[in-house]
DNA sequence: ATACATTTGCGACTCGATTGCAGATGCAAC
DNA sequence: GTTGCATCTGCAATCGAGTCGCAAATGTAT
């Protein structure tokens, strides 16, 4: 069976001109395989993934991952065990410059899986101490996903 | 001006001893310096903290500060730098076998300090994807403390 | 086709955290 | 108290994710 990044690349090629930014085939394939995942991965599994049919150094994952982030297609989570994992951003991007950066990740305990969660509720009531001023908010949630809820 | 740890050495060594483990300097040491902190620190600031009065080996804290957490009088916190951040746990183990975890933290993005925030709300409305369980929440909050956000 | 800036790949490196082991220390039994 | 033994501490070595510098390769504009 054929990785199933192959089949997006050329939606890959499109979104990386679309950045009038340089279009290179390591940044080709790593954001294919971010496009191929439905959760957050880590620059291993990016390096691992692309091994067969297009291997890439570790550190250019690391400075193509860096750059998408950077440019606002994806975002980074940091996990419990110190690796940073990657996801790309939902696509509604209509022209704020400073978007109030606010989602939710859920890291299921049985497969290891972040996943996004996209809807989180605008209203979370918090008591702040007083004189606290918050700009971001990143709720992470611990459990099990469906299917490891179903297996187990 | 005497390190405010020290007022807490008594304090501290009661906890251990209430323990049932042994109570050994470097650990009455630690414990005093997370008693005597109001947000989470990390292994680093511990060893500084301790560098002139009780001078305590790097490694021995990191075993210190994981042995805290895991007979439950402190937690870590994953910070965005790759460094684990400890705090004393709320005192409320009312004999509950599994406290389900739940806190919120705020880093301050003037000075770096993380606090935590204990009392969250209990209502988190969220919409998970169907069939995922929820054990564990996590909420980080980014932002300016109090002292920060009047500073500048 | 050519020129030039940007990017890639490789190696070396940083630094927080972990592990192995010998020696020190706390606790309990005499 | 002193002794015995399990546990803990300190040191050195090691691990591993992520970063840096630089020469060679690649993409894009002319």
């Amino acid at each position: 069976m054929k990785p199933a990044y192959l089949a997006r690349i050329p939606a890959a090629e499109a979104a990386i001109r679309a950045t009038g930014d340089r279009l290179t085939q390591p940044r080709v394939a790593v954001l294919a395989t971010l496009l191929a995942s439905d959760h957050a991965i880590s620059h291993w599994d990016v390096t691992d993934a692309l091994a067969k049919h297009h291997p890439i150094d570790r550190v250019t994952v690391y400075r193509v991952l860096e750059w998408l982030v950077t440019i606002g297609i994806a975002h980074r989570i940091a996990g419990d065990d110190r690796v940073w994992r990657f996801m790309l951003n939902p696509q509604k991007n209509t022209g704020s410059t400073k978007v109030h950066h606010q989602h939710a990740h859920f890291t299921c305990n049985g497969c290891g899986q972040t996943f996004c969660l996209d809807d989180i509720p605008p209203k979370l009531d918090l008591r702040l101490p007083p004189g606290f001023k918050t700009v971001d908010i990143d709720l992470k949630l611990r459990g099990q996903c469906a299917h490891c809820a179903a297996g187990a």
